[in-house]
DNA sequence: ATGCGGACCTGTTAGC
DNA sequence: TGCTAACAGGTCCGCA
């Protein structure tokens, strides 16, 4: 499920639950996620006060003291609080608990998510060093993706989606911005002017914004058993609505295979 | 440096 | 009803 509205919801869901609490217990059922979970996890966190906790595009970080645990959610991961005397199911891969008991339990059936320890400093960590800027902050702007995208000629959609140009704009919401747009997603990216890239921009943080506060309304209860949503599916335009009616010009929306990912798009509207 | 396809997994759904 | 194939919200890696 998690795009970064997700992710967002995800972090501001868990906060309340493991802000400045102590860590008993670490249980690891499944190592073999995306990557090991890391074999010191376990030593490394327990009795560590989760001191903060962020986000970095996708990945949720818990900061202590002594270090941070990575958290990507994958495709089909998720993170819930639960009280003690839990049920455990069959892809729930790791609990953490806390000293009043509460436990935030990481469950990924896929299994493309990670949960990793990194000692020293987060931002050098790999798989964040390189990424690009937020993009709801005033470091995404139209001069920094037209400058970026020159000579590039891949398409919009593949350029967007790259967490090197910029970080948290998965498949649904690709789509839904360039669409919001105007613009082909097939369209090279180096050849994209910039008062469209100050459109597609806008368009992003937009979307983003009003998912993350649809997802706000409807997630809140992380306490809940039900924690899945389906809270954004009213409010999508094109993603998942091949051959249906665009809504503004009623031409038949346009689906196709884009870098192995479903684009669906409207021949009349994006250009 | 950029671009592309493959890889990692399980669950759900569409089609025969 | 049952089997099989295709597809799903991510993204890193290796090779051209």
């Amino acid at each position: 499920m998690p795009e970064l509205p997700e992710v967002e919801t995800t972090r501001n869901g868990i906060s309340p639950y493991i802000h400045n609490k102590v860590v008993t217990g670490v249980i690891v059922r499944q190592t073999n996620l995306r990557w090991p979970v890391s074999p010191d996890l376990v030593t490394s966190l327990l009795g560590q006060k989760i001191e903060e906790v962020d986000r970095r595009g996708k990945y949720l970080l818990l900061k202590t003291q002594a270090g941070t645990v990575i958290i990507h959610l994958g495709m089909s991961g998720s993170l819930r609080i639960l009280q003690p005397n839990n049920n455990v199911g069959k892809h729930d891969h790791v609990d953490i608990v806390f000293e009043d008991q509460i436990t935030l339990r990481f469950t990924d059936p896929r299994r493309f998510g990670c949960v990793l320890w990194n000692e020293g400093n987060i931002n050098k960590h790999p798989l964040l060093a390189k990424l690009g800027p937020e993009p709801m902050s005033d470091d995404l702007t139209p001069a920094y993706l037209h400058t970026k995208s020159r000579l590039r000629k891949s398409s919009i959609k593949v350029f967007i989606m790259d967490s090197h140009i910029v970080v948290g704009v998965g498949n649904i919401y690709a789509n839904e911005a360039l669409y919001e747009a105007g613009i082909h997603p097939k369209r090279a990216a180096g050849r994209i002017s910039l008062a469209r890239y100050k459109k597609l921009t806008d368009s992003i943080k937009k979307i983003l914004r009003q998912a993350i506060d649809a997802g706000g309304t409807t997630l809140r209860d992380f306490t809940g058993s039900d924690g899945q949503p389906g809270y954004f599916k009213q409010s999508l335009r094109v993603y998942g609505r091949g051959g249906e009616a665009c809504d503004f010009c009623e031409t038949p929306l346009t689906e196709i295979r884009l870098g192995q990912r479903s684009t669906v798009y409207c021949t009349q509207c994006q250009r």
